[in-house]
DNA sequence: GTTTCGTAAATTTTT
DNA sequence: TTTACGAAAC
């Protein structure tokens, strides 16, 4: 539809998709099902307003919830165009804040060379700030009170605020404390944290009305995706940009809202057709994604959740393979089921290798599966986990690049001036810090004058000075040479190579790390941004800051294996969700609240929604955690879905083979009946079943701490009353009622 | 006395 | 992978 969006792209929508993307005025909620086609209809809907009403491509703000759906939105606008809409902003929330934020920092006491920290420069910070006032952080744990801070600011609390509602709780008490402290000391080194990002420009917009107007009437025409994520400060940043237009386009879908832990509310949702009366409300129910049977699975498992906005998804693909649900002896077994099942469909020529996909809850559950997917000699990639900027040897250089770019950053002063060691260590630096804060400076300006620290040795005086020094020459190269040019001449400085290689032969995969780092700088160096008056090493910065871990699309050979939240968005004909165990998924934290419990229930949902064409679930009757096997019940959200659509499997097919080589299936696995085993097996009957009963069984074997092995010889009541009676092999203990809610029973696997 | 290095413990999900 | 702690090395 090359050069004319306006005539072709009515054809190829539906009606509902059609009334959305012809709404031009106004603000508008679409209630988007999951493979209901949302992104075409926020591409073509931007197609239309550039082409067909003459909107300019810079007055359109859209947010995303990953750098990677922003550019892909962008190439497929372009395609729509059939040229760059030049000067469109699209991205992330924080993406695109940081980039406002570049243009307005001076107003709001920052400069806008201004660095972005991350979770760990936060962290240091707030764990210096405890120890200053000698709070011990084995009763205030930093991470928990980063965490209290954090959903605090997402929530738009002031310190006063968050002290109130602390109560006698000691910890929100002590964070609360440290809310302005903290704030201070990000101001003082000109650094914003990721909420500080969205809070900044609503501050900047109630302190100056004026340059609210001015981005009011710039951007015209708002988007939101996944609007069901965001949190009070991005809504209030939408409310505040919409107020004068109003022209906001929010898309969502409240059954697959999974980062309330985040500090997202789907309030938002329903709080938008409140704020901006006349909302017009578009669903999208007809999913162009899954068969029929993978979309019953979905509706059944989702259907359980309360208080949805209702909707039901529609799909023209009846039927389709059944859901496997597969049991297996434990994660290296259920690794290895999948692995082997997914290899022999790809060899079989019914999917590519690409066209499948891996999900988890955890990131620790990867690991199984990639020893047994390089066993099984399957090709695959990891996304997420560890994002390439959060290596250490990056991370390291690009501390040095900070610093060079904002001078204040003390954070990126105390990672880089220990990487390499050179000679300074903790005691020096305390002493230091103490320095340079008493003559009211910051690290580097108080390195350059290093020799007027008395207190410090010669050789840790002469060794800040030569690093201030380095620091300086590499920021007066960074008026002209680009990135990647400042990262060489360091590597050379540092020299890095030989530090690295010392290292032993991690050092070596350390140094290609280091390469990678410099052939993605010198991509950045050619970037031209058009209308953005940012440096290439302040982008450079910033990429690097706020990449997301689902950003990565490098090697995209082989299938993929990802977390369930990462997976968010995106589709495959073949999905393999892992660890559908209670405890696992849905995590046990998260079922202390109905809240978290339904959160998980979403995310499930979500993982599910991820199959075009086929799905499985599979399990583990046991999985290591922390060193020990533990045995583990099915997931509750199992239970929901209809027999009917189900194919259960277990890994017994493997375990004849195993049992001759293999020792390490768990004894009791071979006394059950080893084919044909029902997934269902392990509840006691079917009531207990639907009460979430665990799955212990009469004459199982089981361990208590106190009382020994034992042999379970039944089981009364149902929920957390369900009790347990053992028959302990120490005659003295003999049988025993237990609460299993309470008794911590481990299953006995003899020796 | 300080720095560095080795080992152990811990890690839900992530911008 | 980072942090925390103890021991060896400077």
């Amino acid at each position: 539809m090359t050069g004319s969006p306006g005539r072709e792209w009515a054809r190829t929508l539906n009606p509902e998709q059609r009334e959305a993307v012809a709404h031009l005025h106004g603000p508008i909620l679409v209630l988007a099902g999951a493979g209901s086609g949302k992104t075409r209809v926020l591409t073509t809907r931007i197609a239309v307003l550039i082409d067909e009403h003459g909107v300019p491509p810079d007055r359109i703000f859209g947010v995303t919830f990953t750098n990677k759906a922003a550019g892909e939105m962008k190439e497929r606008v372009a395609r729509l165009l059939g040229r760059d809409p030049v000067g469109l902003w699209i991205g992330t929330f924080h993406s695109l804040s940081a980039r406002l934020l570049r243009r307005e920092a001076e107003r709001l006491g920052f400069s806008r060379q201004f660095t972005i920290f991350d979770e760990d420069d936060r962290l240091a910070v707030i764990r210096r700030l405890l120890e200053q006032r000698s709070l011990p952080p084995k009763l205030f744990p930093p991470r928990a009170v980063q965490a209290v801070i954090s959903s605090a600011k997402n929530r738009m609390l002031s310190a006063e605020q968050l002290a109130a509602q602390a109560g006698f709780d000691r910890l929100t008490q002590v964070s609360a404390e440290l809310m302005d402290p903290l704030a201070a000391r990000l101001k003082e080194q000109n650094a914003m944290d990721f909420d500080d990002l969205m809070l900044h420009p609503l501050r900047l917009f109630r302190e100056h009305p004026d340059r609210l107007a001015w981005w009011r009437e710039r951007f015209a025409f708002l988007m939101v995706d996944e609007f069901q994520d965001t949190n009070r400060a991005q809504y209030e940043l939408i409310k505040a940009l919409g107020g004068r237009h109003r022209n906001v386009f929010a898309v969502g879908d409240d059954d697959q809202s999974i980062y309330g832990w985040r500090g997202a509310e789907v309030r938002n949702m329903s709080d938008f057709q409140r704020d901006f009366p006349g909302c017009v409300l578009v669903r999208l129910e007809e999913n162009y994604r899954s068969t029929q049977t993978i979309l019953d699975a979905a509706n059944a498992a989702i259907s359980r959740n309360s208080g949805r906005l209702g909707k039901t998804l529609r799909t023209r693909r009846p039927g389709g393979e059944p859901v496997t649900v597969v049991a297996s002896a434990d994660e290296r077994d259920e690794a290895e089921w999948i692995a082997r099942e997914l290899a022999r469909r790809a060899s079989a020529g019914e999917w590519a290798l690409e066209d499948m996909a891996i999900l988890y809850r955890t990131n620790s559950q990867s690991r199984a599966l990639e020893e047994a997917l390089r066993r099984a000699g399957v090709a695959y990639r990891i996304v997420g986990a560890i994002s390439f900027y959060d290596r250490r040897e990056v991370k390291d250089l690009l501390a040095y690049l900070r610093l060079v770019a904002n001078p204040s950053d003390d954070e990126g002063f105390l990672r880089a001036v220990v990487a390499p060691r050179r000679g300074v260590g903790e005691t020096s630096l305390d002493t230091f810090r103490a320095l340079a804060a008493g003559w009211g400076k910051s690290l580097l300006e108080a390195a350059r004058i290093a020799d007027r620290a008395t207190g410090l040795r010669p050789n840790v005086r002469e060794a800040l000075q030569r690093f201030a020094e380095l620091i300086d020459r590499l920021r007066e190269r960074s008026r002209h040479a680009a990135p990647v040019l400042l990262l060489e001449e360091l590597v050379q400085a540092i020299d890095y190579e030989a530090t690295l290689r010392a290292e032993g032969p991690d050092g070596l995969d350390r140094w290609d790390n280091v390469k990678e780092l410099l052939a993605g700088a010198a991509e950045w160096s050619e970037i031209v941004v058009e209308d953005d008056d940012t440096t290439p090493l302040e982008r450079f910065l910033a990429e690097a800051a706020l990449v997301s871990a689902a950003d990565s699309s490098q090697g995209t050979d082989g299938l993929t294996l990802m977390t369930l939240h990462t997976a968010k968005g995106l589709e495959w004909p073949v999905v393999a969700v892992t660890g559908l165990e209670d405890g696992l998924f849905p995590l046990s934290r998260s079922l202390e609240t109905q809240h978290g419990l339904e959160e998980e229930r979403r995310l499930f949902y979500v993982g599910l929604t991820r199959a075009k064409d086929k799905l499985y679930l599979s399990w583990a009757r046991a999985r290591r955690r922390g060193g020990d096997l533990r045995p583990s019940m099915i997931s509750r959200f199992m239970e929901a879905i209809p027999d009917a659509l189900i194919e259960e499997k277990s890994t017994a097919s493997l375990w004849s083979s195993k049992r001759v080589s293999g020792g390490w299936l768990a004894p009791w696995e071979s006394v059950t009946a080893p084919r044909a085993t029902p997934v269902r097996l392990y509840a006691i009957n079917e009531d207990e079943l639907n009460q979430d009963a665990p799955r212990l069984i009469r004459g199982e074997r089981v361990r208590h701490r106190r009382f020994g092995s034992g042999t379970v010889q039944g089981l009364a009541g149902v929920g957390k009353d369900l009790k347990v009676s053992v028959l302990f092999d120490d005659e003295t203990v003999g049988l025993k009622q237990l609460l299993v809610a309470f008794a911590a029973l481990e299953r006995d696997w003899g020796e």
